[in-house]
DNA sequence: CCTCCACCGGAACGTGAGGAGT
DNA sequence: ACTCCTCACGTTCCGGTGGAGG
């Protein structure tokens, strides 16, 4: 008897599959050449390199929207930076990249740049995640610096988060960081920041903007060819031969990346995923059907992902429209909405919120994308919101239901 | 042309949780 | 351990308004 698995699995054997190497889609992969980037690295290049002698180099600031390249650039410089430092046999600079978005407090983004040089304790032991006064973190790090007379080179990716979560707080790190090198003797520290929000630079304190500012470096876009440039390039790497056949397919990631202001990194995603698409199916190449279905998947995941990270009255709210929706009502006003909200939280045992508030968190869903809502005026029958589903009612009700807790209520309501 | 509905959306304020400072 | 601040989330209050119907 034949098993059922064995066609499956022989079609992993034979054949050489899809990927070639899968990580070079991955946002984190840093190529051996940076095509249409030649301007940026230059630049970059240029003031870091007095550190090879020894010299401090100036403070970066690097801006361009997602996927443009920016994170990928600095550390490909930096690692060449220091390549070149031990080819040539001069002390190296230590390197740093922080992730601010996630490292986002004084005393981690120090934890980070310890644990990067090696500072430990008085005993040897790593520096703790907690614990320790901010102060005294700070001196361990400094003396540690110190010690090695070098020069540091420290990357603050997406630095804006930083600022925008707290503007004090975000400033005073900043401050703390630049200001160090009035405190220290033999070792220096260069800042390259990078954000993705070219407003960044107003919130910043000016005393902070003056060092951290002192070059800039703008990532423009990708447009629909140098797009087209960097998957070519890297389809090589990620795929086996003949897999992507057709031109259509790296035309049309393109063209789709293209549309989302030139965003490498989505294009790489969406060729990645059209290819883990491919080779589920088992198919022996990728079509530009996979990369269409890819950017749904892609597109549902997201919306999946909102939805369910979505707060518990939001969820209430979201989940009236749908009901409302899924009764064939086309068009939703805000007074029902907000009734059968009310029977849903009241049916959740959760807080009825006001008409004030929902109204406002249906305008939060609307921004998300969630929903598409417009101020209309039905004369003498008031002025409200009209309100519809921006996406597909199906995949809604199935997060929905998803929900314990919700598909319990729509039982009820529903009936 | 005026009225008046049913909500919009700004403003000010209340509250509890979580940090920072001391 | 304590107070003080800040912030997110909500509430209360209220002036504002596009246009169908009189």
């Amino acid at each position: 008897m034949e098993k059922p698995l064995d066609k499956l699995f022989d079609k992993f054997l034979q054949g050489q599959g899809i990927f070639k190497d899968r990580d070079a889609l991955r946002p984190t992969y840093v190529p051996n050449d940076l095509p249409y980037r030649g301007e940026q690295m230059g630049r970059i290049g240029s003031i870091l390199g007095p550190a090879l002698r020894g010299a401090p180099p100036s403070n970066i600031l690097c801006y361009g929207k997602t996927g443009t390249g920016k994170t990928v650039v600095s550390r490909y410089v930096l690692e060449q930076l220091v390549n070149k430092a031990v080819e040539s046999k001069v002390n190296a600079p230590l390197t740093a990249h922080v992730n601010c978005r996630i490292v986002g407090t004084n005393y981690r983004v120090l934890k980070t740049l310890c644990d990067a040089i090696g500072a430990t304790m008085q005993d040897g032991s790593d520096v703790p995640f907690t614990g320790l006064p901010t102060d005294e973190i700070r001196s361990i790090f400094k003396k540690q610096l110190e010690s090695d007379s070098k020069i540091m080179v420290v990357v603050l990716d997406e630095v804006d988060s930083l600022v925008k979560r707290d503007v004090n707080q975000g400033n005073d790190i900043l401050y703390g960081l630049t200001r160090m090198n009035s405190e220290l003797d033999r070792s220096r520290i260069s800042i390259i920041g990078i954000s993705n929000d070219l407003t960044f630079k107003d919130m910043l304190d000016p005393r902070v903007l003056s060092t951290l500012g002192e070059e800039e470096v703008i990532f423009a876009p990708y447009n629909a060819v140098e797009l087209k440039g960097i998957l070519q390039q890297r389809v090589e790497i990620a795929f086996h031969p003949g897999v992507i056949g057709d031109e259509g397919v790296i035309n049309l990631v393109g063209a789709l990346a293209a549309q989302e202001h030139g965003d490498a990194r989505r294009a790489l995603d969406l060729l990645r995923t059209a290819g883990e698409l491919a080779e589920r199916r088992g198919d022996e190449r990728v079509l530009q059907d996979h990369v269409r279905e890819a950017q749904k998947v892609i597109e549902r995941d997201a919306i999946t992902d909102t939805v369910k990270t979505l707060p518990m009255q939001s969820k209430a709210v979201l989940f009236s429209v749908y009901v409302l929706a899924d009764k064939g009502q086309n068009d939703i006003y805000t007074g029902e909405c907000f009734n059968v909200y009310s029977e849903i939280a009241k049916s959740l045992s959760l807080d009825t919120l006001t008409q004030r508030r929902v109204s406002d968190l249906i305008s939060e869903l609307d921004m998300m994308g969630l929903i598409n809502t417009t101020v209309i005026s039905k004369g003498r029958y008031g002025r409200t919101k009209k309100i519809k589903l921006a996406v597909s009612k199906k995949q809604i009700g199935a997060i929905l239901a998803d929900d314990t807790r919700l598909s319990k209520a729509a039982r009820d309501i529903i009936g």
